[in-house]
RNA sequence: GCCACUUUAGCUCAGCGGUAGAGCAGCUGAUUCGUAAUCAGCAGGUCGAGGGUUCAAAUCCCUUGAGUGGCUCCA
């Protein structure tokens, strides 16, 4: 007998060699069912798996991220095995289960799947599905393994297969396909009840651009229909938060073919909201002791040469300006940095004036691939809010912790309070992608995770994602559809100074080398709005929003007073306009409610009589008759309550 | 950059070999109105661009721009 711990701490004794599913049977016919996979000693594993010692156990079910996943990852096979059935000879890469959903990675060889195939393989899906058939997992030799594949004819599981050791290889079979996959599944396919094919895209093998490009099917699939029509309801609605589609219905920003991928033309009202941004962050960076600086958006070449971006992002960049005079160029400026360490090196600096901050709102040209372009997320032209600190090392982790500081504020004053913190170092395996030597990078390292802990910051950490010249501690947000973006970031800094040959002057009258901080909590305004459209869905915090009210004459008659009004407004600080439209006062109010303006202003033969509005507020309906100082008072009132939040 | 798809009026879309259509927006007029669309009329497009096939191309083919979903990349 063995003894079985549940997560209550309760402990029941079973026969040798139980497994997980008759041990949800001895608990309940109905645990039974839904159960799709067990935690034994904290390793997820099939429910068929013999139990042969004293173990733990936790059930997955349907609710939690391992149930889910192990669905999942079982109806990538149950998708594999629809795609041998419809197209024989395909071939399979790897098929795990995503955050939302599972992909297959697929050699069709000449046949090209398009949109039209999906219904087919969801048709096929289910109906292998509803052949109730077992997951059953085999273990294999390597020489078995190979033998069963070489026969199929495909080579990427072999190449897999190459890279296992022997001893450790399982397939799994349902149906009559058989997979090379560790593991683990639900029981039977019998659960996967509803499935939907959701798109194709191209994916390199093994993620290298120098190999073939697979094409990658992703789907989902729920245990009961109603779950899958939620969760395409659940897709149409992040969609319409989508800032691309919001930008244009707000006239935020456009693009223009003429002038070019990648370029975004702000429009007034998205210029209103920008600029209100702009202006809360210089106001707060002012107060943490930055100095504003001004640069030009073209660098001579030499510049770059010297800061090293030349030789790193040369040849794929937008390409030198030439001038009339022989040998001269000059780069658009892909960075603010090199004309930071200028202004800190065009006089001597003593240790007394450390550190100091060089702020600008530089806006910088990349030459992103044309298939990383993405609304306002991944542009050409872009501005940072930069902002280059110079100190000594003991100065290091205070001036660190405070660009921390200033980063959760600007987070925290926007509502952001679901983001991830990154510390992106050096791939050790692969250092000839970076500049500077290895000391310079571990100390460089050490002083982020140290101020990063300090700060009581929750942090990941990846390799190989730090900046060429130094490691980051990146901050990411979440758009409507759940993909990651990279917003402010941190970044410390040995290389460029050493690069620009900076100094300061010590206390001891000896030169020594500054460190620098690269730190941008918007990271840039085009992708920081983007994010900021997807989160709000358009209803911008009432301080931010472009026009907080609108005035909304009855009629005609009422125009006068409305325009009076509108002053008054002004006169307080409140961004409004009067929509002087012939209209109904219905459609003037269904329209400011489509254009997401907080507040409408109604006037008609009351008002005008005794100098009142009638507030209506955006998605909540009539507030009443104020006059217009209360009005005021309201806004105000709203303002604080939304910026004191932190 | 790579794979797949998309590209028709300001916007959303229909038309898919026989010389361009709707709704909304716009303009003009009527209406002067009380909390999510007043009525009528008018105007608006070399069907992203360039080639080709055909008696005939928005429609089929090729090249190319832009966009979408991914991959790769991201100073």
């Amino acid at each position: 007998m063995i003894n079985i711990t549940f997560p209550d701490g309760n402990v029941r004794q079973y026969a040798e060699g139980t497994t997980a599913l008759d041990v949800a049977k001895s608990i309940s016919e109905g645990l039974a069912r839904v159960v799709l996979a067990a935690s034994i000693n904290g390793e997820v594993r099939d429910l068929s798996r013999p139990i042969t010692s004293d173990s733990t156990i936790v059930f997955h079910k349907w609710d939690d991220k391992e149930g889910k996943q192990t669905y999942w990852h079982s109806s990538a096979h149950l998708l594999a095995e629809a795609l041998e059935a419809l197209y024989p000879g395909t071939k399979f890469g790897i098929g795990p289960a995503i955050d939302n959903g599972f992909y297959y990675d697929v050699d069709t060889g000449d046949r090209v799947l398009t949109p039209a195939d999906f219904s087919k393989i969801e048709q096929k899906m289910l109906e292998l599905a509803r052949t109730k058939s077992e997951y059953k997992r085999t273990e294999v030799s390597k020489a078995d393994a190979i033998k069963y594949f070489t026969e199929k004819n495909d080579e990427y599981k072999l190449e897999l297969i190459d890279g296992l050791e022997d001893g450790q290889i399982t397939f799994y079979q349902q149906g009559n396909f058989t997979d090379l996959c560790r593991g683990p599944h639900i029981p039977n396919t019998e659960n996967i009840k509803a499935v939907k094919v959701l798109n194709l895209a191209g994916a390199y093998w093994r993620g290298d651009i120098e190999r073939k490009q697979l094409t990658r099917i992703y789907a989902i699939t729920f245990p009961k229909q109603k779950e899958l029509e939620e969760y395409l309801v659940m897709i149409e609605e992040a969609k319409k938060r989508d800032h691309r589609k919001l930008g244009q219905e707000l006239e935020l920003f456009m693009f223009s073919e003429k002038v070019g991928a990648g370029l975004p033309l702000w429009l007034p009202k998205g210029t209103a909201l920008r600029q209100r941004l702009e202006d809360f962050l210089k106001k707060e960076q002012i107060k943490r002791g930055y100095q504003p600086v001004i640069t030009p958006h073209i660098g001579s070449k030499k510049l770059y040469v010297t800061s090293g971006h030349w030789e790193k992002y040369g040849a794929d960049s937008f390409q030198p300006i030439r001038t009339p005079q022989e040998g001269e160029e000059f780069l658009l400026k892909p960075m603010n940095c090199p004309h930071h360490c200028e202004i800190y090196g065009y006089r001597p600096r003593s240790y007394r004036e450390l550190p100091v901050r060089f702020a600008e709102f530089g806006t910088v040209y990349r030459y992103e691939m044309s298939g990383e372009l993405h609304g306002l997320t991944r542009v050409r032209g872009f501005t940072q809010d930069d902002a280059h600190l110079f100190c000594t090392e003991d100065q290091l982790k205070d001036e660190f912790l405070g660009a921390l500081d200033l980063t959760r504020f600007v987070l925290a004053k926007l509502g952001f309070d679901k983001f991830t913190a990154q510390i992106s170092l050096r791939d050790p395996e692969n250092k000839s992608k970076y500049i500077g030597t290895d000391e310079v990078w571990e100390k460089s390292e050490r002083a982020i995770i140290e101020a990063a802990a300090e700060a009581g910051l929750t942090t990941t950490t990846e390799l190989g994602e730090a900046a060429f010249y130094g490691p980051k501690l990146d901050f990411m947000v979440k758009d409507a559809l759940g993909r990651s973006w990279q917003l402010g970031t941190i970044q410390v800094d040995y290389n460029l100074p050493e690069r620009f040959e900076l100094e300061y002057v010590g206390s001891d009258n000896a030169k020594h080398r500054p460190v620098m901080i690269h730190r941008a909590p918007f990271g840039s305004l085009e992708r920081f709005v983007a994010v900021v459209i997807e989160h709000t869905a358009g209803n911008f915090p009432l301080w931010l929003t472009p026009e907080q009210a609108v005035v909304l004459p009855i009629s005609d008659k009422y125009l006068d007073q409305s325009r009076k009004m509108l002053e008054l407004l002004k006169e307080s600080d409140i961004r409004a306009s009067v929509d002087e439209r012939n209209e109904k006062i219905g459609r003037k109010i269904r329209d400011a409610e489509m254009a997401k303006t907080p507040f409408m202003l109604v006037i008609g033969e009351k008002e005008a009589e005794a100098g009142t509005v009638a507030v209506r507020e955006h998605g909540q309906g009539d507030l009443g008759t104020m006059t217009p100082a209360q009005f005021s008072e309201l806004v105000k009132a709203r303002i604080d309550q939304q910026l004191k939040r932190n």
